[in-house]
DNA sequence: CAAGTGACTTCCATCCTACGGAAGAGAAGG
DNA sequence: CCTTCTCTTCCGTAGGATGGAAGTCACTTG
């Protein structure tokens, strides 16, 4: 018999996380993972006892998987002497991204977004029930970031979490979608949906601004904007955007 | 019996890569990673057998590990049936990015860079005796792109590799430096060094183009841009630019 | 200055877990 | 139908990962 979900004899404590092991996981594995998806947003260097807990790992477990994970740059030792992610995570993380090769299309329609709203602009692909964010070019007014890329969140709510569902839902949305502070207070979200040549939506792309900035004007302004950028990265990616203009 | 180097029993022709374990390492995970990095850029998804064959390892043992791998998304299956590289490395990999906290001072600089070039702009850090690009704007022209964040590069050649090493080399170099097909023929790459504010050097900032674009007007323009860039993010990161300057 | 504290590292015997052989399932092709 | 190929499940074994204990080092406290 392998491993239980639940297992008494674990460590105990608190530790925040939980190697949440499916069955027939290999362990060693699971955990290695475990410290790497231990780091959080704005740890820089964490130290080996700071992680061990995180994980709920024995100390000497967690240095020797620690002593893997640097030999092959997963992470790395922090000059203060703690552990740090490493390099390599970016290199693959890269190269996931380029795998779905989306970029040579989404990031200058992002770009052109960007500059003629001068907001945020970004594109989010659906992910199972959830959707992540993929690409993302900052406004250049000092604003603050809310979203990251990479992140996830979940279907369904939010303009962009709306778009991505947008041609199945009942009644239809009218596109683009807005959302004011529906995921998050004080923002303001459009966003459309973007199909791919089998005509299955690819993504959605849009604009994020902070609450203040959006008036009339700049309603009249960017929802058209984000409807042609929809339209436009739906036919260079082969795709068919009339389903996308039907509802505008 | 473990496994030698080079073992003729090996599932036959030639695995391409093999889990170069270090002594002390925790096979199970060495092997997990070796996963990860037996993906090659293009490679959308790997069928099981490849995968097992690029990291020299048993069907039985890739899968099992491809399994863990796939629970917490760091691959993922394709819907033709086969493992490709999944978005929990993109999460970790912008996690990596950003607890360099360098974005926000790196990006708007390339934005700069590339808005005023029209060339696609790139930074680049030190890592040990390598160098790797960890931003990139590329260039509004349809050009090729030659590099890609994440790649690593040598140190000492090339334009930004050359620039990295350029406040300890001997003679000191003229700023910025310019290097002609040094390392990637037909390609032209500007590039200056810039300082963090312990005066140490944070990376190097630059620009690259296709060599037929690089004539005396370009070179007119372009060198002053990265100078002035080198130095704006020098200053960003709060450090000296003086010794940048010195050398222009 | 010595004792104490806390983070990190090394060592090693034990037990359990990851391993891989073998055989089954399933699809594609002849 | 049989062959061939890829993928998957099963299970006994042995070698590897585990974690307790003790040692090292740097820094603080009495």
């Amino acid at each position: 018999m392998t491993r239980k979900p639940t297992d008494p004899t674990r460590p105990a404590a608190g530790p925040r996380r939980e190697a949440a092991d499916a069955e027939g996981n290999v362990r060693a594995v699971d955990r290695a993972l475990a410290i790497l998806q231990s780091f959080e947003e704005g740890d820089a260097a964490l130290p080996l006892v700071e992680i061990a807990r995180r994980a709920g790992l024995h100390l000497t477990t967690a240095l020797r998987l620690l002593g893997t994970l640097e030999s092959h740059g997963f992470v790395q030792r922090g000059a203060a002497g703690g552990y740090a992610l490493g390099p390599q995570l970016l290199a693959l993380g890269e190269r996931f991204r380029r795998s779905l090769r989306l970029e040579d299309q989404v990031m200058p329609a992002l770009d052109r977004l960007r500059s003629e709203s001068r907001e945020s602009a970004a594109f989010f692909v659906r992910e199972g029930e959830q959707r992540r964010c993929l690409f993302r070019q900052e406004s250049p007014q000092p604003v603050r970031t809310v979203a990251q890329v990479g992140d996830v969140a979940p279907l369904g709510i939010g303009a962009y979490g709306r778009a991505l569902v947008a041609l199945e839902a009942e009644p239809r949305p009218r596109l683009p979608i807005v959302s004011h502070g529906e995921r998050l207070p004080e923002v303001v979200a459009i966003a459309a949906p973007v199909l791919n040549g089998r005509g299955a939506v690819a993504g959605a792309i849009g604009i994020t601004m902070p609450r203040y900035r959006f008036d009339p004007a700049a309603e009249a302004r960017c929802l058209p904007l984000v409807l042609r950028e929809a339209a436009a990265l739906t036919r260079a990616l082969g795709g068919d955007p009339s389903p996308i203009l039907a509802l505008a």
